[in-house]
DNA sequence: ATTGACCTGTGAGTGACTCACAGGTTTTAA
DNA sequence: TTAAAACCTGTGAGTCACTCACAGGTCAAT
């Protein structure tokens, strides 16, 4: 495959495709005729799993350091190992968080809700700001 | 309170406020004897907010006009209220997708932890990344 | 009076893309 | 067959939300 069929399968814009190849992420072959590079169906697979390490806030480094411990089957990985744990706890404090300020944004909009529509509601966004770290509050009168 | 004193009580990099104040969305008074900035309560809560609404996926741009609506008692809010709709839906989204890769991370660590120090497991990894998407197989011998 | 901790504005650097451009190639279809 | 559309190439610049560095001004404490 060329960039574009790549990117088209991952759902990936093909500027990151390239992104990546030029960043060492994902090695294709050249055709040596026309200079085009060709992208094997092991480079989808990295390039999936990159995009889901992305989302879990791991770093393009670090996902490259991994692809290529992958590469080399014969290494044993204690540091894959660790990057992992590491972005293992930063996911679940970031879970957490998200999950609480989901909850407080939940019932703002609740609160919002229940006033006729076109009501001038500065009062209520006040309110949300002032109280944004006192939950309780934000949604009493 | 000046820039220092504000950043260390809202916990934040100095150099984030005077950006927030370059940006619009604190406007300090000035002390006009020595043109330094001086920061009301009032500021505090706007960049606890800001800080919490970027947290959530929030723009700067968007916070801004959201904290415009807030100094302007008297105006409706339809747009702050469609823009708080709408990031809920991805932070919803955001969370479903991060919890499922999450649990998807554990599984793995607890597939490298059952096996004894140092042994290579480029196989595992290779297995982890090839079966990302499919979270059944990436556990299984 | 000097040190050190603050403040000022401006400009550059960062990470991870994303877009724009100028030019070469390949596919489609008239 | 040829022209147009749809690709590909590299490079360089732009974006967002900071963050750092710098050169110089201000202020409190010794």
């Amino acid at each position: 495959m060329r960039v574009g069929e790549l990117a088209r399968t991952a759902r990936v814009n093909p500027d990151t495709v390239r992104f990546y190849t030029r960043e060492g992420l994902l090695q294709p072959d050249r055709n040596p005729s026309n200079n085009y590079q060709e992208y094997s169906s092991n480079d989808l697979q990295k390039l999936r799993f990159a995009r889901k390490a992305r989302q879990l806030g791991f770093s393009l480094p670090e996902i490259k350091s991994i692809l290529r411990q992958a590469d080399d089957q014969h290494s044993p990985c204690p540091m894959v190992r660790r990057v992992f744990g590491h972005r293992l706890n930063g996911v679940e404090a970031q879970l957490q968080e998200l999950t609480g300020l989901r909850d407080r944004m939940k019932s703002a909009l609740d609160t919002w809700q229940s006033m006729p529509d076109g009501t001038p509601d500065g009062h209520t966004i006040c309110r949300l700001i002032e109280h944004w770290d006192d939950p309780d509050k934000a949604n009493k009168e």
